[in-house]
DNA sequence: TTTCTTATTGATAATGATTATCATTTTCTT
DNA sequence: AAGAAAATGATAATCATTATCAATAAGAAA
């Protein structure tokens, strides 16, 4: 049985805000709550207008801020998908959702998760990190696979 | 001896214009030429302002319209690099440098591109490929692989 | 070559996402 | 309770990208 697979939980960001000599307040709760509620890649704007619906008094420019720390530790990605605004995800994800790619529609924008690697895929990965690593002395943090095409619906229109 | 791989030119992409029944004008062949000649990842503005050297009277506007069309016609990948600006590469790059992915560092920006793939990593690619448009029923056009962290410069200093 | 039709261009204004400012409010520590 | 520092939110400022539109140039037809 492997207890490593339990689920992080946000308690674990929260420490990491205190750890860092920030302070955890209400909206940085907030936002990350959205964060870990949601299986998508919200923009600003929309986790904006979440966290608006509990905390109405919210700037948008603090929802840039925090997005920028959570982005700055490596707990959160960054996206741009080609839409002209950046999307967020959590790295960690409390409700299973862990390290993925994606496959993207360039007609309709839609974007496919897909967390079922196969057993070549992940290997090769940690093959390339530590190959590329050396080679180039590059400290690698994370990486992006992105395969862009079209999808079903845009295909059958 | 293989002469599908003789190095393709820009003519190729001259006829396509053509062919495309757009126009093949002066702006347009300055753009192509820029972007042939360089092996990096050139912005809109890096792009117009060599552009503006040859041809003075060209208009930033039309940087972007030309980059577009190219971009639609999958002659040119529009990359995203977290800079808040879109950089652009011929894919078919007439002097060498293929397909290839990139290291980034998120401190300096720095991009580093390899070419240099091991055996696997072409195989996994294709391997992959043909697992996910048939599971996803996904058309896929082109990948992209980005492996983000600190470079060697920004980890001496 | 000249004429005609239409795509293309470039100046300019408009948009929209992200950042910078700064006075006010919270938080945490004494 | 008081003070120092961090965080917030309203607002203005930036900056990349788009939309408009009259002027121009390219290619087809004559
Ligand atoms: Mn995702
Ligand atoms: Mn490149
Ligand atoms: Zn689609
Ligand atoms: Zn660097």
């Amino acid at each position: 049985m492997k207890t490593k697979t339990l689920k992080s939980n946000n308690h674990d960001i929260f420490f990491k805000f205190k750890t860092n000599g920030h302070r955890l307040t209400a909206p940085r709760k907030a936002i990350i709550t959205i964060l870990s509620n949601t299986n998508n890649h919200p923009s600003v704007e929309e986790i904006y207008m979440e966290v608006h619906k509990q905390y109405p008094s919210i700037g948008i420019t603090t929802v840039y801020r925090t997005l920028d720390l959570l982005v700055n530790w490596g707990l959160v990605h960054k996206f741009d998908f080609g839409e002209g605004k950046s999307r967020y995800e959590l790295i960690e994800h409390p409700n299973g959702l862990g390290h993925h790619h994606h496959l993207i529609c360039v007609n309709c924008k839609k974007i496919i998760n897909y967390t079922d690697f196969i057993n070549d895929e992940i290997e090769l990965f940690q093959k390339l990190e530590t190959r590329l690593s050396n080679k180039y002395n590059f400290k690698i943090k994370h990486h992006i696979v992105e395969f862009y095409g079209i999808c079903e619906e845009c295909i059958n229109k």
